[in-house]
DNA sequence: ATCGCGTCCTATGTATACAAACTGCACTCA
DNA sequence: TGAGTGCAGTTTGTATACATAGGACGCGAT
């Protein structure tokens, strides 16, 4: 099997990440609620060091939180974190294609993005709009906002954009496949997608504070997302994010 | 000793994180420059165990980098990364003020901001100032942007630009005390104390964009001060943000 | 009955032993 | 002579044993 031979290739310690996050996401350990490196080594089955490992890197992506008298627990997020978060990320993206903007991009280096924003004008146009077609777009957008983010030439704010979008409810398409079936989404990917033309025309003609707002405005698409998800409770179980929510929307 | 119980009252992987950060800050380790682990125990006296754990916490600071094949090395930063990275913290601390201001603040919890402007104020308004001021100014402004960020109430906020005042470089007073005998340094505090006044003007009166505005602005001095200290190559050994530099200025 | 103290137990901090992988070098073969 | 292979040394990855600190429970005394 290709797919155990590719676990087996990871270090142990990955695997414990990898499984302690999956844990997490998907609700099975609760927020709040405390978890010991020997929990975490019955559930991973790798030793302690390598746990302890896991532990400390899923405590700086922001999962965990070490408690003052040793040990972690599942970080709880309140709907405000939330928002906090989408708005931090939307506020360095904008700085992002500020950057590229006032830093000004050269036309072969402004190629794929055009590309992908073509990929994604042709996924958007459909009417009515595949359930493919949704999945194809969550993965195109993240490549969109990549390359965008690349632009700015600045590895301090990628590495910080990168932070950010770890935590699942902070990354750009983090809601749009929960609710594929609503009649409002198709309608929001529409926005979404005059913001990225928007954008990438601003940092063409280097217009370094239309990028930025625009990429700011963009982001609060996010938030109008989340409530929608929590407002229509049917596709929760495609919304790991929620599983880190202090009170549990039910 | 109460130094040395003091010392000894923290964890090995504490103090071995403590003596590897000063390391690198001082330039001891240089940037680009390989440390194994056993390096690293040979330096701290401390064990594998506890030296790894510091090693992946100073990764995660930004100050090592891991390198692909196992192991570490120094992280090199060019000019434009610091540059970069103080116009990061502004716009975090400007998207802070901004939520303090349009989330409203209490007269109450905002009265130990003023006492620090207070402070802050007589402090500056000596002329000429001391060295014994500048020392303390750059204690006293510490804690008015720590004060000013609380203020957003946003817990992911707050861990964000923690995270990048954690760089030497990035943080507010960093070149600061470097330059106490310019000339050209009394004014910069100055400017900067305008600052100070009109952002609590600002989130006094809920007026979020200037808020942000001003935020924005006040980290512009810090590139303003990296300029003036590099320009002024006297007073280097003060800075140990430049002994990250990829090419180190003489 | 409640408060306080002591003991035991469990969890974390630390050190070290062992395994596996990679690097560099030397030797051999074409 | 050059390239490839194998071996040795070093380094990281992993497991585990030991030390220690903190918390829980129970017992006794007031």
């Amino acid at each position: 099997m290709s797919e155990r031979d590719a676990e087996r290739s990871v270090s142990q310690t990955v695997r414990a990440q990898l499984a302690l996050r999956d844990m997490i996401l998907s609700g099975r350990l609760r927020p709040g609620e405390r978890i010991s490196e020997l929990q975490a080594v019955d559930i991973t089955g790798v030793s302690r060091t390598p746990v302890r490992l896991a532990l400390v890197r899923l405590e700086d992506e922001g999962l965990l939180q070490a408690i003052p008298s040793g040990g972690f627990m599942v970080k709880a997020f309140t709907e405000r974190d939330i928002l906090d978060s989408i708005e931090l990320r939307g506020t360095l993206e904008g700085l992002a294609a500020r950057f590229a903007a006032e830093r000004g991009v050269s036309a072969r280096s402004l190629e794929p993005l055009k590309e992908c924003l073509a990929d994604l004008d042709q996924l958007v146009r459909q009417d009515p709009i595949s359930v493919e077609a949704f999945s194809a777009y969550v993965t195109m957008n993240a490549r969109f906002h990549a390359l965008l983010n690349e632009l700015s030439a600045s590895a301090p704010l990628i590495r910080e954009i990168d932070r950010v979008s770890a935590l699942p409810f902070a990354s750009p398409s983090a809601f749009v496949m929960a609710q594929s079936a609503l009649p409002e989404a198709h309608q929001i990917l529409l926005i979404g997608q005059d913001h990225h033309r928007i954008v990438v025309d601003a940092i063409e003609n280097r217009e370094g504070a239309r990028a930025e707002a625009v990429m700011r405005e963009h982001s609060r698409l996010a938030a109008r997302n989340l409530r929608l998800a929590i407002r229509n409770r049917t596709h929760l179980d495609l919304l790991p994010a929620l599983a880190l929510l202090k009170s549990p929307v039910e």
